[in-house]
DNA sequence: ATGATTTGTCTATTTGTCTATACAAATAAT
DNA sequence: ATTATTTGTATAGACAAATAGACAAATCAT
């Protein structure tokens, strides 16, 4: 097996967690199938021109994720490569968005106060330290999770925010509740990263895997941001589709 | 002053790096405008609980990236946002490009003959087995590789497209010499992947990155299909921005 | 049973990362 | 001019990461 991937030994990047980012990349992508024999660690050492001891980190790694299963004498074995739901033609992001801040289709999964870092701050355009409510929601379709959304609110403009939206279980109400009747989006980025360890596991979805990323800014009436949201989307479950007359 | 990234200090990535990482994500949302200051580096040693070397490190990082540009005595400066790519009915990558002052250019990295197999049949709305030519380009900004896209063109409209592209640069140009005076986007559809190999080559990013791959139809004034184009973009140097609503 | 292979453990050394402190050099404000 | 602020440079120590070598323990092939 020939190494497209060289190490960076610059980056900031621990090796054994190159590594172990390469590895993971190679099972997800079915080069090792679940259950067979990864090469002996001399060998993947000598093939990432690395110490032995260094594979070892970053079978240990994957080890405690699960992925892997080392026995004494026998070998390293993949113990599951997890995991696509093949859910056939893929959903249309703008469906499950349509009806997002309208059907109580949104599982809340948490909710906190925190202060606004310089980031939100600049989005939501408020002073620096604002108190903001953050609300974590979880939507699912046909029982397959779809996507996670963090959403931020400004404390002091929705103050029973949290509790409006448990008993709705919809934005839209929660924010009439709050006096805002109407409100639209101002613009929405995209861009795309590798999941984080807590979103793969609501998603269902395996580490090393890309989400979708989508940051929106909704407005009320006046032009005043109101809401900043960043939803992540399993990239193999959705897809955004953009029309030509937006 | 608070901060939603925390520090993970046992994750193999350097500290410096983490921070570096977080600084970027804040200029790109547009927290720190171009030509703006930086808090000073002793200032963010404390938001990140972090001594100011460690700092500095992230800073000297960004700077070598272009992005930052640091003046003893003054302050350290956001010198060029990361790119943003808006995408609209009429968007292309040139205008968007040069509008925000970057040098565009497209390079022909390879051309074929293939026929229409159903995928493509079907979005160019030909019958299956039509001849086709394949373009595939490489958009770089600024010396740094964007953006790769193969486009696919039905060969009877377009019958010298490839020389006609080589010598502009320009697709709109090559489709002007064919007789093709206007076109406009149908829809975009925007998805993301784990890197090819090829791809991660020309884009000079690592295996196991996610890329953005935005497919498209360009359609001609009467509304039939001439262009059908998959485009795929290093996720962390392009951002896709569409106004209104998603 | 024997030997080869493979993972597990241990110690030692070198290199990289982060912290801590101090001071120099350039700039800005007064 | 003087002072305060800010980036640049230097040194030293604590700790993590990576290398190196050696050996034990389990498994497999013969």
């Amino acid at each position: 097996m020939t190494n497209t991937t060289s190490l960076d030994r610059s980056a900031g990047i621990a090796v054994w967690r190159q590594i172990m980012e390469t590895l993971k990349a190679e099972i997800i992508s079915g080069a090792f199938e679940e259950g067979s024999r990864l090469p002996p660690e001399s060998t993947l050492a000598t093939r990432f021109g690395v110490n032995r001891h260094t594979v070892r980190r970053a079978i240990a790694a994957l080890t405690s994720e699960g992925i892997l299963r080392a026995d004494q004498g026998r070998g390293t074995f993949v113990a599951s490569a997890p995991l696509s739901y093949p859910i056939g033609p893929r959903t249309r992001f703008s469906e499950i968005v349509s009806g997002q801040d309208r059907s109580p289709s949104g599982r809340l999964i948490g909710s906190a106060l925190e202060e606004a870092d310089a980031l939100l701050a600049n989005q939501l355009d408020v002073p620096l330290g604002t108190m903001l409510i953050r609300l974590e929601t979880l939507r699912v379709a046909d029982g397959v999770p779809m996507m996670i959304g963090t959403s931020w609110f400004v404390q002091a403009t929705v103050p029973n925010f949290v509790a409006d939206y448990a008993e709705s279980g919809s934005i839209t109400e929660a924010l009439k509740q709050a006096g805002i009747e109407d409100y639209r989006r101002k613009e929405s980025r995209i861009t795309s990263e590798l999941v984080e360890a807590r979103d793969a596991q609501q998603l269902g979805i395996a580490l090393g895997q890309p989400v979708l990323v989508v940051e929106s800014i909704n407005l009320d009436t006046s032009g005043k941001p109101i809401q900043y949201t960043r939803a992540r989307a399993a990239a193999d479950r959705i897809q955004l589709v953009v029309n030509g007359n937006v």
